[in-house]
DNA sequence: GCTACTCGGGG
DNA sequence: GTGTACGAGTAGC
């Protein structure tokens, strides 16, 4: 039999631990396998000492000697005791007993199922092939249940057929505007959306409310009944929804809490469903099945700027929402047969929604290849970070090779750590951009920079140089030593390697493949293969981690620093071009070629003499080319970018750390800076982005800007007179509230407002937009210039060497360009060639200038003029 | 510029 | 369940 892994938990019999693998075969069947025989256990450092304490404690039952190597420096094994009790939850008990004694305890603090699914190689969503004896258990819900004789690596690839289902629920506060509370306001009607057809029907909707298209019930008791029972006879494999974690799923076992119901809603008959409060935040887990938040997932995984499911589904799906506004559930509800029809499609529609966000946006691709490579379970991939991938990953890794573990570090260590990582560690380099507006810049980055660092001189806890010495090591730039890869190699090093390489033929794979099915899946892989490696650096420089060293932390990026200061020096001095940014694995470099073909033969040939020249696998590669780049400052830039993909060169606008679209921002303010820096960039004509700008203030001014274009949007969390400060939208909604309460935003809503001109505060100026243009009010317009338009927009044009008092001009009508017509007018004939170009400079005083200052003269009074790395000019010839 | 606090989503 | 872990954006020094 072959299943592929869904879940795994243990339940105590009788001083047994019994494992259980929830699973699902490729014709979806449901199977739950039980083992037997397997005990928890951990290890201690061996003296007498402790084993007269552990011949105290009545839950050990077996205490052996055996050599390992702890993971913390280059040693050679030595002997320790691995203890074996009967019961995984005794094992915290255990574990602080020694540690109060001052004895020094590995691996008690690794859940049993992961204990398990480590030594026998298991992963989340892995298929396996299970010899086994058919048993019969009525604890467990399942189509078949199996005892495990013994379980196999499975061949299949791809995924069992998974059974979703996707839920909603709505309910009324009796606080009029405030969220529901679950202690006190029943839920009034549940949604469901069925992957597979549930008795013929793809979404069911029950209610409270007996009319409409609704199964209906006489109380909220019976409605939750039928609820738990949809789900056991559906049977779900996987339970979505779009912010259930926080909210749908606490407040139904809230409000079964209250109605003396069970949460019986998993694969096992007798264990509850368990929501766990983690900061502030909940995490959900029933047995032998997967909840997955659309919500959460989408968080992380799209960079928007508003998360709600009515823009969400519209930006990603565009599909809409029934237009019911938080504030009218209520009127829906307590109306007529057609309003509540309403309310009753609304919740259907949400769910449907979750539901298409899951399937359509294929959003559990990426957590399943993280889940089989890291060997964490989907429920736990999802709802935690990266620590628990990487630890889960390594332990099996360094137990392979007889190393064990340290326990996670107490509180006290913790903040010992945060203080010395602050102090000592240093990140990556940033080199000081070049200012002014470039062109023809060559991007090179290096190859897996940490990785390749950490595979270089084979960097891993196990092979630093501290007490003991091994014969031969590898000395890293900055000093530190370890052990040479003949003596030792790394575990860490290794899984890298393992990792970078596997990665490098799933890519191949992908190239000849066509079925877009399994393409997606393996870009899933490969990119889930990227993020694992990628995160060995920082989980060694994290904290809390268990196998955490500073100095290994520090060696990798002072090697990154050292590299790319070699780089530089390479390209500069020895190849001859200008390195005019870089960051941490970067280098942008400036050349004078223009041609796209041959700057990419110039980028391969950086790349090929740097790369032999530096140690190792280091690798620096040809990225792509900016044809335009202005940065503004570290971390921030712009560039019209041009990179060679399956179709030739295809090209973007690229920006970094500079946000054009902005919650507090109107519709204007972006659409202005997508132009201008569309006509910097692209046309590579300063004057015209000024002049666009300018534009853009006149018609701001003659009140031709569309009023729909001025709108800014902010959210009304709390009841207006609990407002401390005073903010325009909370006193538009005051003002509002006197004129017509009913049409009034509620809390919750979002609120528009635009500025009108007036005498008053800027927060009592605040309007409607309606109102405006019903009104034709006057807006205003030095508002949107100075703390709209302006911000954004004064950043970019200082970048380009131009000021705010010369961007709005002040009177003077001194601009660059007119002073290079002006320089016709010269009387020295002397000429260079635009590609000669470098900047400007005062004939007098030799300051030089990116840009001319719009006076036209340099400060010193002296007259401004073409520089070139050929000396002075009067003038410049295109060619 | 940095660190401390808030709030998101949901109804 | 042998676990305790957000993160961007903004207000406040």
């Amino acid at each position: 039999m072959e299943i592929q892994i869904l879940d795994v938990d243990y339940v105590q019999v009788d001083e047994k631990p019994i494992v259980r693998i929830f699973g699902k075969t490729e014709k979806g069947e449901v199977v739950c396998g039980f083992y037997e025989g397997y005990m928890p256990y951990f290890y201690v450092e061996k003296t007498d000492a402790v084993k007269e304490l552990l011949s105290k404690e009545p839950q050990v039952i077996k205490i052996e000697t055996v050599k390992r190597t702890p993971v913390g420096g280059y040693q050679k094994p030595k002997e320790f005791l691995k203890v074996t009790i009967t019961n995984p939850s005794k094992t915290p008990e255990i574990r602080e007993k020694l540690k109060g004694a001052g004895v020094k305890v590995y691996e008690a603090d690794i859940l049993f199922k992961y204990r398990f699914m480590s030594d026998f190689g298991l992963s989340g969503m892995q298929w396996i092939k299970l010899e086994h004896n058919g048993v019969q258990t009525h604890t467990v819900r399942a189509d078949k249940c199996v005892q495990i004789k013994k379980i196999k690596p499975g061949d299949n690839s791809g995924n069992a057929p998974l059974r979703l289902l996707a839920l909603d629920i709505e309910c009324v506060s009796v606080q009029k505007g405030a969220v529901p509370d679950a202690k006190r306001d029943p839920i009034i009607l549940i949604s469901l959306v069925f992957s597979e057809r549930y008795e013929g029907r793809d979404s069911l909707v029950l209610s409270t409310r007996p009319d409409g298209d609704v199964l209906s019930f006489a109380s909220e008791k019976e409605m939750l009944e039928e609820f738990a029972r949809i789900i056991e006879k559906y049977d779900p494999d996987i339970i979505t929804g779009y912010n259930i974690n926080n909210f749908d799923f606490p407040y139904i076992l809230e409000r079964m809490r209250q109605n003396k119901i069970k949460p019986l809603l998993g694969r096992c008959k007798q264990k509850s469903v368990m929501a766990r409060k983690v900061m502030a935040r909940y995490k959900i887990s029933i047995t032998g099945r997967v909840v997955v938040d659309s919500f959460e997932i989408i968080k992380k995984d799209f960079s928007l700027t508003r998360y709600g499911l009515d823009f969400v589904a519209e930006a990603l799906l565009g599909e809409k929402k029934v237009d019911v506004k938080h504030s009218e559930i209520e009127k829906f509800w307590k109306g007529t047969n057609k309003d509540f029809k309403k309310l009753v499609e609304y919740s259907r529609i949400d769910s449907v929604l979750a539901m298409n966000l899951l399937v359509k946006l294929h959003l559990i691709d990426k957590y399943i290849a993280l889940s089989r490579i890291s060997g964490t379970l989907l429920q736990d991939t999802l709802d935690s970070g990266e620590t628990t991938r990487i630890e889960n990953f390594t332990l099996r890794e360094f137990n392979k090779k007889g190393f064990i573990v340290p326990c996670k570090p107490d509180a006290k260590e913790v903040a010992e750590r945060e203080k010395a990582r602050k102090k000592h560690l240093k990140g990556g380099f940033v080199l000081e951009p070049e200012k002014g507006l470039h062109s023809n810049v060559i991007v090179l980055d290096f190859l897996s920079m940490y990785p390749s660092i950490i595979r270089t001189f084979n960097i891993c806890p196990t092979t630093l140089v501290r007490n003991q010495r091994p014969e031969k090591v590898i000395k890293t730039p900055l000093g530190t030593e370890f052990a040479s890869k003949e003596i030792a190699e790394g575990i860490i090093p290794k899984i890298l390697e393992k990792l970078m390489k596997n990665r490098g033929k799933i890519k191949k794979k992908l190239k000849t493949t066509e079925d877009p099915e399994k393409k997606r899946l393996l870009n899933a892989e490969q990119w889930a293969l990227k993020i694992m490696a990628n995160a060995f650096y920082g989980h060694m420089g994290y904290p809390r981690a268990k196998i955490y060293d500073l100095d290994i932390a520090n060696t990798v990026t002072y090697c990154g620093r050292y590299f790319i200061h070699e780089t530089k020096k390479i390209i500069e001095e020895e190849i001859g071009y200008k390195v005019v940014y870089g960051d941490t694995d970067s280098v942008f470099v400036e050349t004078g070629e223009d041609d796209l073909e041959k700057l990419r033969e110039i980028g391969e040939q950086i790349s090929k003499t740097v790369s032999d020249r530096l140690p190792g696998i280091m690798t620096l590669e040809f990225e792509k080319i900016f044809k335009r780049f202005l940065p503004l400052t570290k971390k921030r830039y712009m560039a019209w970018s041009f990179s060679s993909g399956m179709n030739g060169w295809e090209e973007n606008i690229e920006m970094k750390g500079i946000e054009t679209v902005r919650r507090d921002w109107c519709e204007l303010v972006s659409d202005t800076t997508k132009k201008i820096i569309e006509i910097v960039l692209k046309e590579n004509n300063v004057k015209d982005a000024v002049d666009y700008f300018r534009g853009v203030v006149k018609s701001l001014v003659k009140s031709e800007v569309p009023v729909k274009k001025l709108v800014i949007t902010k959210n009304m969390t709390k009841q207006p007179k609990s407002y401390a400060g005073i903010q325009p939208h909370i006193e538009l909604v005051k003002k509002m509230q006197t004129r017509n309460p009913a049409e009034a935003p509620g809390i919750g809503d979002r609120v528009s407002y635009v500025i009108i001109k007036g005498t008053g505060l800027l927060s009592k100026r605040a309007e409607d937009p309606v109102y405006v243009m019903e009104k034709g009010l006057e807006i205003d317009s030095n508002y949107y210039i100075e703390n709209q338009i302006l911000p954004p927009l004064e950043r970019i044009f200082n970048a380009l060497g131009i000021s705010k008092s010369e961007l709005l001009g002040n009177g003077k009508q001194t601009l660059l360009s007119d002073i290079i017509n002006n320089n016709n007018n010269h009387k020295e004939t002397k000429e260079i060639p635009i590609t000669d170009l470098k900047g400007f400079i005062c004939k007098n005083c030799q300051k030089t200038y990116s840009h001319v200052p719009l006076t036209g003269f340099c400060e010193c009074g002296g007259e401004i003029v073409f520089s070139s790395s050929k000396g002075m000019a009067a003038s410049v010839v295109c060619k």
